[in-house]
Parts: C-alpha cells; structure tokens; sequence
DNA sequence: CGGGACCTTGATTATCTTCAATGCTAGTGG
DNA sequence: CCACTAGCATTGAAGATAATCAAGGTCCCG
C-alpha cells in the first residue's frame, strides 16, 4: 500500500486516489489526472434516488462524500441493498439500469462527474497505463465483493454477516485513508443495514447489542470503534 | 431470439452458440468460428475438483457436457456455492482464483479449452465484432446473475428461492436449446442445491415436496417438469 | 447381498421475523 | 422556552421459518 499517497485532505477526488493506489502504485501525474477529469460535483439530499438523466447520456459518477446504496425494490415492499457506495468510489449508472436497481442516498451525498476518469482508466493510451491497471484491479475488488457478500447471505448467521460486514467496510474506509487502525464510520440506518444484511430490523439491533456486550465494538453515531481486532478477525467465518 | 440457430445436435459447442446467438444474432461464420476455436475436450469425474494448471497458463474452459459449480468452502466445513455451470457456459481460471473459489464437477463433466473462443470474443477484431456484441451481452448476463442471487438470498423464503432459482435455470437451458417449454433438468443433488441457495438439506428437501404438493412442478431423477407455468412465475418475488 | 450415496421423515431446537409499544433525539413552530 | 412531531433505536412477547439431530428408506452398483 502506497501510504505516502494517503491524504485525506487532499480534495474530493484524495478517496478515490487512494483507493486506486492501494491496489497500485499511482504516481503524482495519475492523481492530477483523475483530480482534473472530474466533473461539477451534484449534491442529492439524504434519502432521494440519484438519477442519472443528466443530459448527455449516463456518465458514471464517483462518490465525493457520502454513502449510497444501490438498491433492488421487490413487489412485495420489501429491498435488498445490493452494494454500497462510499467517498472514492464510482457508480455506473448503465450497470445500474442494467441490473434493474436503482441508486439511492443514505446520507446527503456529493457526487461528480467521473466519465472522463473512467475513460482516461479504460483507454490503452499509455500515459494511462498505471491508471489503468489500478482500475483493473479496483473492478476485480468489486466483483470479489459481490460473491463475498453471497457467502455472508448464504452462509453466515446474523452475527457473522455483520462481523463480516463491518471487516469489509473497515477495509475499504482504510484503503480511501478515510478510517484509522481501530474505527470506522457507519453513517447507514438499522433499517438499511437490514435490508444490506438480509435481516430485520429488529434482529440488527439485537445483533448489534451482543456485538457490543461481547466487546467487540462500541457503537454510537454512525461510528463504530473496533474493540478487539483480534476477537473482530477470528469471529468471521472466513473462506478458504 | 434467432430460433433457427438452436440446433442442440449441433455439436459440443452448440449450447455456447446458442446462448450467445439468444442475445446477439451470429451468423454461421461466427458460429464455425467458435467450433473451429474450441480446444481439446476433458473429462472430470462427478465431484472432482477441476483443476487449471494444465501446462501452459490458465485457460478459459468452456462446459460441453454435465454441471460444475464455483464453490466456497468455509473453515467450518460449510459451504457457499457462489455459481453454477451449464453446458455452454465458459469458466474463467483467473476469477475463480482471485476469488478464492474452487470449481467442483456436480457431473460427470466434459470441458473444452476455450481460451482462442474467449480471445476472438474480446478482440476488437472487424470480424469477430458480432461475437464480440454477444460476448458483451453475455457477460453482462453473468453479472445480473450474481446480483439475482444476492436478492434472493437476502429477501426471499426458502419457497421463493428455489421458484425462482428454477426459473433461472429454465431460461439458462432454454437459451443453450437445451430444454423445452415445460421442462428442466436438475443434475445435482439436493444438498448441492442446499449450498447454492444457503439452506439445509432437510429444508430443501420438504420445500420441494411443498412444490410438489403445490402441483408447481413434479421432480424425479434430476428433471424437473414445470406443471403450472403462470402459478410458477407468479410465485417468484420479482424485483421492481 | 452388502455398501454407499442420496432422499425422506419425525422430533426438537435455534434463529429470525413480526407485531406492538415505548424511548430518544433533533428539528419546528407557537 | 416548550410542546409537538418525525425518524430512528430499543424492548418484550409471540410465532414462523429454518436448522439440527437421528433414523429409516430407496436405489444403484459392484
């Protein structure tokens, strides 16, 4: 991990760059290139869909600040929470309509314009060779969570998928420089955690509950701090 | 869909001619093309691990004959089935190790080197532009896959995950011209479908017979034959 | 005929959901 | 400043869904 590109203060685009060059080493002409290419930053308040109709044709948008969610509705009222969004990373509306989701915010979100980055990281120009094998492997990392999250819905209990879940959240906040060693943010309510997690409301809670009496978290708005790592790793139900 | 191209005593590579033609029209020439392609077959015995390492690189294998499964086995011994593999689909070595995946025959399974297939697939080759458009289509298949079965992991009942897992495995046969109307087969055993739908042996077993008693479909000796189509889709919790 | 793999069944228990309140907190308007 | 509201978190009780445990049963194959 290139830790000297880890700068939390460094713009909006700083999450994205660091999730990049923790998958790659980017050099200080990559990090200005995908800080330039960045479009006019959207604000979407809290709770709306984010539509993508903007115009000129579905660009993808990248996650300045905030968390969304893409999100299947079923006839029946009931949703799962498909994936997460959060600062640094980059929603592909065609994917989106493709799957048949659509986007929401879970918090006040700022988004921007993220067409000519992905253009810049899927193009064979090799100026954009550095760029463009980070975002190889950045796209092979969200598909690898999909079917992790497989596993946890098919073969966890409540209190693993949500073990799980808050190891993997952990993961990314670190790699965008956006957590420390032992806290995260967990800026989502019950309820959405529910409808991620594929539980009620009611059994999140009381998951969260014994989580915190066997100390492994403590948990307060929207933050969560890591109590016993140790405890936090060996409870997951790993795969091999 | 182009009806005339489904010929299922076309050959090994017929259900992957098929299946891609279902989405994008191919013309013989594509068709030749991806028979002529086609490497060496190989058989794995039913419950074999099918392994890459075949001399020269990790080569794309395409399933000619049987069912494999891309499993995840936990520490506990429990295991996640995170996909299946039917006659004309294509495994991919690479993501199956990134992954931290295993590929299982369920079958007895036939596989054939499809890496030259794969290669004029996503060349940017005029020629190959057809196959090409249909590989796209195909993968993008793939990927709403994986996002169905997050869905029905996560929200829908033991009766609605195997419905509507049966009803995929309906359309995934119907494209490759591999089964009719009303009928499906089902070559692999009810704790194999356990693991692929996170529920146990018992439960499946009784919410098959549940089916059954339903008159939804009538099952034995690995095919499945669909008895009420309408009640059949309308039971599935269809996302919106 | 014996063994093994798979399917089926009953009984019991665990996990999780649902329903129905009750708190809590932050924002709002009087 | 104080009700008042809305959204979210929490709690208890009851019930449904699914897992586990432990046998049998069936079928195929050597």
């Amino acid at each position: 991990m290139t830790v000297l590109s880890i700068r939390p203060g460094g713009g909006p685009a700083q999450p994205l760059i660091n999730l990049l060059s923790s998958l790659s080493p980017l050099s200080d002409t990559d990090a200005t290139m995908v800080r330039e290419r960045l479009g006019e930053p959207r604000n979407h308040p809290s709770a709306a869909e984010i539509r993508f109709e903007e115009g000129h044709g579905e660009r993808p948008l990248m996650v300045a600040a905030g968390w969304a969610a893409e999100v299947s509705l079923l006839e029946d009222g009931r949703r799962q929470i498909v994936s997460l969004h959060l600062p640094g990373d980059i929603i592909d509306p065609a994917e989106v309509r493709r799957m048949n989701l659509s986007a929401y915010a879970l918090t006040s979100v700022r988004t921007q314009d993220a067409n000519r980055v992905v253009a810049a990281a899927t193009s064979d120009d090799p100026a954009c060779a550095a760029l463009a094998k980070a975002w190889r492997l950045h796209r092979h990392m969200v598909q690898a969570r999909l079917v992790r999250h497989i596993i946890r819905l098919g073969r966890l209990t409540a209190y693993d998928r949500i073990t799980d879940f808050l190891g993997e959240l952990h993961d990314r906040q670190r790699r965008a420089g956006m957590a420390d060693h032992r806290s995260l943010s967990l800026p989502m309510t019950q309820e959405a955690l529910a409808d991620h997690l594929g539980l009620s409301i009611v059994h999140v809670n009381r998951t969260l509950q014994q989580l915190r009496r066997d100390s492994l978290i403590d948990y307060q708005g929207g933050r969560v701090m890591v109590r016993d790592p140790a405890g936090f790793a060996a409870s997951l139900g790993r795969t091999g």
